[in-house]
DNA sequence: ACATGGGTAGAGCGATCATTCTACTTTTCT
DNA sequence: AGAAAAGTAGAATGATCGCTCTACCCATGT
């Protein structure tokens, strides 16, 4: 079941995804969210929170996007960059969520840590991922590459199209497993 | 010879990048820059054309930064990855200028355009590189790659460390060119 | 000498912002 | 049924925003 602040914090997600940061005042929100000035207050007591909010509401929704697929071989480890190619393609194409309130809220330290705890997840996920195909080879510095093609990959996505991208990043993934001896 | 609005320019786009887009007031912009808010406002109308004007500003610094390095070999292609490495140690580390504004700004046609000209003249300086050393290559299709290792390396560095992102784009390029047969 | 162009300082304007508050209605639980 | 909890609408507040405007200053060139 979903609480009553799950589904705010998935509207304001929705809302910050499609018109950016800056743009979304609080009363916009609230009017997307459906609900009263005094219950947003309620749930997310400042602007910040519910900025938050929604960054951890897409934390979810992204690791559960990721669930699933190959259980073992190489698309195992390449399974989360297939995925994000899904997730451009059907969910939404406006960048990183994260990455853009960072630069909107350089100076929020509740925002940076959400969004740094974000992207130390995905990078672990890399690794584990990594650790149960090869535990032999240098997990470590492999997941540092497959993360950074990930984060090239939503970028680029929205600059030169989704496609391109997915394609460009998932022959660079293969190359460079192949380079370590990973086929 | 620089201009006095080149000076303001350069101020802006020092601001932007310390400081982010949403948190500089005009009237913030104008203490940074020691000017007047008339004179401000002479040169650049608007608040979006500050953000233009410092876009415009960074991306001619940017291209000259990436001016000269080995005239032949992979040496060639890869120089701007290792000069972005320069940039993000030398001058400043807090992701791009261009997508940050874009993140901020989602709805300015004028600050849509200069952001995607840019990144479009940073794919060319790949393809261009290609096509000097490998002409018989898929050129377009090794540009992509770069670029998007350009892009992923640029937000990797703010959220794991200049150093680590230097090394693993690189490590990537080096493999997708091996893999394309260019050694 | 003095007009002119380009500069300065900073007050003022209307709009919008995040946030709080009052007053009322609906839902939920016992 | 009736109390308590949780919702609604939306006005009010004070701060800040982008931007304009007035009034003055100081170089420069003929």
């Amino acid at each position: 079941m979903t609480t009553r602040k799950e589904k705010i914090a998935g509207d304001l997600d929705r809302q910050f995804a499609e018109m950016g940061f800056a743009e979304q005042g609080v009363e916009a929100l609230r009017a997307g969210a459906d609900v009263s000035l005094r219950t947003l207050y309620k749930y997310f007591p400042s602007r910040e929170a519910m900025v938050v909010g929604a960054l951890e509401h897409r934390d979810k929704s992204y690791f559960d996007w990721l669930a699933g697929g190959p259980e073992s071989g190489i698309e195992h480890v390449l399974h989360p960059i297939v995925r994000l190619g899904d997730w451009l393609r059907e969910v939404a194409n406006t960048g990183c969520l994260f990455l853009n309130a960072l630069a909107e809220h350089p100076d929020s330290a509740a925002i940076r840590e959400t969004v740094l705890d974000h992207k130390a997840r995905l990078a672990d996920e890399f690794r584990i991922r990594l650790q149960t195909i090869a535990p032999d080879k240098d997990v470590e510095r492999i997941a540092e590459t497959l993360f950074l093609l990930h984060e090239g990959m939503t970028q680029t996505a929205r600059l030169h199209g989704r496609d391109r991208a997915t394609e460009a990043a998932l022959r660079a993934a293969k190359a460079a497993l192949a380079a370590e001896g990973i086929a």
